[in-house]
DNA sequence: TTGAAAGCGCTACCAC
DNA sequence: GTGGTAGCGCTTTCAA
């Protein structure tokens, strides 16, 4: 069995109150008890119940992180700055990888609130916003991370995704690409649709179009249908000499595209990704890439939630940060004629 | 306020056992009441204390995944794949970034206790197995995962390390290699120990020797120091013509050591991975890898463990995967003279 | 078939 | 300073 805060009491011959006290840190204990008590824990090695004390408390010191998936890079780089954030004060993390499928977020919701999380962080792409209700109405501190949602009054960390679209495109711009296009994600992914708005609006404003079939939207497998989408885009008579990507993923299936086309990067084809994670580093020829700060963003978010738990009230209601272009060698002037 | 037993109890008019019997499914209950009290909890979206119910029925439905570090793709695909296989069960997973640190370990476990986690799942090395004590005697489920602890009565799945090392040496060998050195882990990972005594034992029985400062370890940031410790045994007069890497990671680093340094993969030199992440299909050149069925170990170690929970009793003692070796463009014959 | 009641381990309020 | 005690929301006998 075991050893309860009862058997700590009996042990030392006091009320369970008494040893509530020490192990909180409240109320008067003379320093002799305190130290009698604080002794016969240790040997007893008495672990407080988390449960129990969260039964009466209301903390369970858990947080819960929505995110599409942990073993996309970024998200993982995202999961391990909160961890670490969150560790720092006693919490610890569920994971919920949802494959931006909305049935899985609703699940999870539901999960992470029977199991009383103390805050949830969202990550994750919603289409039908109405599956949040129940979270709303549950006052379960939330925020979220590296998504915008319209409209819906909770606090948000993020990156500057238009600006990070619109330093890719000036870039590709620059380098004097006219014929551009994109490999999106899952339009209920916002952020998405933000790098993309921005990437598109730069280059109307330089007078350059993108029509809407060189924006091919993968939504399952990033890799797989990235590279799939690509080959289309490539194979096409009249075909792009740069194409940005929304993530690293996409970049990646690009480049395997490219490489199984005979498409030489970035002689032929000119590729920027999205989010700089390892990837971009480890590719042939390296990825230019919209980095994000994934640390930051972990570390606020955790303190804007414990913010909240204090506070009963959030602050400032976003955060935006800001996006920098990691220019490597996957992207260069097109070639002539 | 969240509602409770009680409300739907008051609202249908029943006791909150009755209720409790119709949410747990047991009892016998007319199928009058049960339609009703179903529909009563529908309307008041009641969703059931997983805390509460913790208390007495003792579940909560909570995993711990202690690994090195979550955003390790080959980790974080391990996480994903435990995650879902205990999703399937209603299981959440709290995951706990260790870098390997004994003390962090400590830490992390001592909370999964508080918590009372139904079962611990744990992938990272520990230096003193005596940190685990308070763990083995408290009768949570506890398995091991992508590591190997000898005396420690734990139920253990993991691939065959010595077999991956052994297929890497034969790989190199059979190409002609005869000068071969090793990027190691801290040597507290068992996984490393053996993958570098089947690489050892396999030269040494060809005959070839693998001179001590031959094998470099590295702790911490994995790529960076892969890197520095690539560079050092590249840099002596004497090189080696291939480099078998503990992990991805490391591989990564000699990757780049050996672009810094002008020395060209596979052509100056053959490296070969472990793991098979994801980082293997996109580098420069691609990595020829030992590959580890991640998916089939996550699930396998969430199935003995709820085995575990339902009967108490651990089956099979280990569970022993094979890995496979993927060549890829990172390894080929040496040149000659 | 249903309900009363005794906990689960802990916190917090109020007496002493 | 210290202890008694009423819950927190739920499960589970045991009676009715």
């Amino acid at each position: 069995m075991k050893t309860t805060i009862y058997d700590v009491a009996r042990e030392a011959g006091v009320s369970i109150a008494t040893v509530s006290q020490v192990i909180n840190g409240k109320g008067k204990i003379s320093e002799e008890r305190r130290q009698e008590i604080m002794q016969i824990m240790e040997r007893l090695s008495y672990q407080p119940s988390v449960i129990a004390s969260a039964l009466t408390g209301k903390k369970t010191y858990t947080l819960g992180l929505l995110i599409p998936d942990i073993s996309n890079p970024f998200f993982a780089e995202v999961a391990r700055s909160v961890e670490d954030q969150g560790n720092q004060h006693g919490y610890s993390l569920i994971i919920c990888s949802t494959d931006n499928k909305d049935e899985r977020v609703e699940r999870y919701l539901s999960l992470l609130q029977q199991k009383s999380v103390d805050g949830i962080i969202i990550g994750t792409g919603v289409e039908n916003k109405e599956i949040l209700n129940p979270l709303m109405e549950s006052s379960i501190p939330t925020i979220l991370i590296a998504r915008d949602m319209a409209g819906l009054d909770l606090q948000t960390v993020l990156v500057d995704d238009f600006a990070g679209g619109t330093m890719a495109a000036q870039h590709l711009l620059e380098l004097g690409h006219q014929a551009l296009a994109v490999l999106a994600e899952d339009p209920k992914v916002s952020s998405s649709r933000e790098r993309i708005r921005g990437f598109k609006e730069t280059l109307v404003g330089s007078g350059i179009d993108l029509p809407g079939h060189w924006v091919q939207t993968c939504k399952d497998d990033l890799v797989k249908e990235g590279k799939l989408k690509a080959k289309a885009l490539l194979q096409q008579t009249q075909r792009p000499t740069a194409l940005f990507c929304c993530n690293d993923l996409l970049a990646i299936g690009a480049l395997q595209a490219a490489k199984e086309l005979g498409v030489k990067v970035p002689r032929d084809l000119s590729i920027v990704g999205f989010d700089n994670t390892i990837l971009a580093t480890v590719t042939d020829p390296p990825l230019t890439s919209v980095s994000q700060p994934t640390e930051s963003m972990g570390k606020l978010a955790v303190d804007l939630i414990i913010e909240q738990l204090k506070t009963k009230v959030g602050s400032t209601p976003r955060r935006v940060l800001s996006p920098e272009l990691c220019i490597r060698g996957s992207s260069a002037k097109p070639q002539q004629g």
